[in-house]
DNA sequence: AATGAATGAGGTTTCATTCAT
DNA sequence: AATGAATGAAACCTCATTCAT
């Protein structure tokens, strides 16, 4: 999550820092909050856990809908700075791409429970999130692009697939039902990524139909 | 007063008939309007959409939850029967487990706001469906053992993986990013249950198919 | 004011008439906190007044300006009710109107200060009265039209004019400036719907411009 | 801390003149303000039309009432310009008193919104101006004195009468009901002032004057 | 003196639930 | 059993006012 730089190694500019560190304040509160009591966690609760007047919320955040819309942005684009990261150092291709999608849904599941309040919300919210969806998009079609040359990834992936496949671990993680473990179902995912041989015993699948 | 009669003398048919009727109207009722309007739908549209006064609807469920979670037990039921009836056809195992998921995601998503709103909703509803999710994975695990028999699944996949990986297709269902497609999350699915060869580039199992 | 009907001279519908009595409740209580409290009065002083759950007024009345509107309106019948009793009667026709611009300021005076608060209010809430106001210009045109033909009002004044005038008369119950007093505004008004002879000292007048 | 000069000593002269500017320009800010958005627009309207941070604002009025309050007295202040004037030029005093009449009715008009909103704020308010209410009832006094001892004006007429009939002219303001119209209104109003000859038909003073 | 961020009481409205009919 | 009017706690949001910079 987001450290407060200390106090001195911050170039105060008056007000505006205090304003600035209020905003953070407010979305570390919301993280919380929303982790806590789902969705419909309350905004007065999210200023009281920042210390603040509901009032100060509303100044950073026009509505409760525009704090979700914040919130979901910033995981994607902590998400995207991971795959940044990635791209700058060269292990095997599809090593590095399941190292990030592991250290993301780590991240994801730091807080799973917000997640899980967000996925319910309207759907509205996510939508106002795309341009930074959409660049994590752009940035993992890159790692695709290198693992495809590499030759090691299934050839027909595409980012979109990856999307979907690990909105789908997110998903795990807000269940707990007996036997549900997002680590598994991600191995599952990252292993179905792999480039394969052919199916395994189909002489006899191919008689049968 | 009107002395309920105990439960075994009470010849009454039609009364009980009428009651039925409504219960699954206020159901169905429900489905819909949540799918309409998420999972904060208020009892008062329920009612109206059933053609029921509120109060018959608390008269059938106690509390909204409540309702919420009989959607979510039904809907289990719906993916057990299938399942059971599976268990009856002699295709080649994975190939009826594949038309299983498939079947069952198509019921899925025909109504996949509702889904997305009970998934927002608190675990809690989840959790008291746990007698019905339990029945749905014990039959999945006979029709995997007969698959794991026929040696044509990956031999490591579970009932529980193949709940959340489920699961997280139905996720997908919810949201509608660009590229997001669930039979294509599906597909992937399925097709990393086959039991496969080694990684691609070893020749062993080349000749077959 | 609307006298409540004893309890047994009111054929009672079970319920319903509930209902409507909780609504004149609402209603009249809403008299008298907008007189106290002016228009920025509170739905919850209202519903308290009234004994009853600020719910049941929301159930009558979707919005504080829908209340405002129906306070309006009521005052408009009411005053339209007094035109059409006096039109019954067959005095000396403009006697007639000055005894029920009398009878309705009297009647207009006895709330005044909510008839002051809705004055400030959004000329929105005057716009929907439109219907029931021009109900009452018409009633009156209806009185002047007689009193035109016994020729004792003056032959130019509409029932635009009545309004406007009648309106200023309110106008004066708000302020209570010293020397103010409508009963003087009124009397002012109803002098000068008279039909009079020429100016005096209408030749200096002339020759001066 | 800064030492606040004592009142006498005090020979800055430019800041005090800047000071000024703000206050003219709040104060013109707040008209323009509270003529688009009634009684309850906000300071930080008021402040932003300016171009003045809110804090500014309190300095010169340390509450909004005050600065309601202000309006209303600068606008008695400019009626009370206007009757100086024409106390200075020696028309007929009754056709001075009109002509004053409709400039002040025009002056009020141009803002009528204003006068509106502050029509329905708390009396308080206009209890604050009668200072200024007083000294233009004293002008107008003299003016009607003059017009009295000329003839011309009925002569049960007082200041009292000239405030409520005007009170009423700019009630019509606000109003746009169909026929309403404060220049007929103001017509009505002045027609009225005027010395009169008995009802219709009888000719006793038609030689006068 | 000016600024505008912060405050938080309080306003309107919603909605799950109860209860009289 | 069914109805739907009533309830009222609580949610979101506003805005006059204060205060640190």
């Amino acid at each position: 999550m987001i450290e407060p730089l200390s106090e001195t190694e911050r170039p105060v500019r008056t007000l505006r820092a205090d304003a600035r560190r209020n905003r953070e304040r407010i979305l570390e509160s919301a993280r919380l909050v929303f982790a806590e009591h789902g969705a419909d966690a309350q905004m007065d609760d999210v200023a009281h856990r920042a210390r603040v007047g509901v009032g100060t919320v509303y100044r950073h955040f026009p509505t409760k809908e525009a704090l979700m819309v914040e919130l979901v942005r910033q995981k994607f684009r902590l998400f995207s700075a991971t795959v940044r990261e990635a791209l700058e150092c060269d292990g095997e291709p599809l090593a590095v791409l399941a190292d990030v999608l592991l250290r993301n849904a780590d991240a994801a599941a730091r807080d799973a429970t917000m997640q899980q309040a967000l996925a319910g919300a309207d759907e509205h919210i996510w939508t106002q999130a795309q341009p930074e969806q959409q660049e994590l998009s752009g940035l993992t079609e890159t790692l695709i692009a290198r693992a495809r040359q590499a030759g090691t990834i299934r050839p027909d992936i595409t980012a979109a697939d990856i999307g979907m496949l690990m909105c789908g671990v997110s998903a795990t993680m807000g269940h707990n039902a007996p036997g549900f473990d997002w680590h598994r179902h991600l191995e599952l995912v990252i292993d179905m990524l792999r480039r394969r041989g052919p199916v395994a015993g189909s002489p006899q699948h191919s008689a049968q139909e």
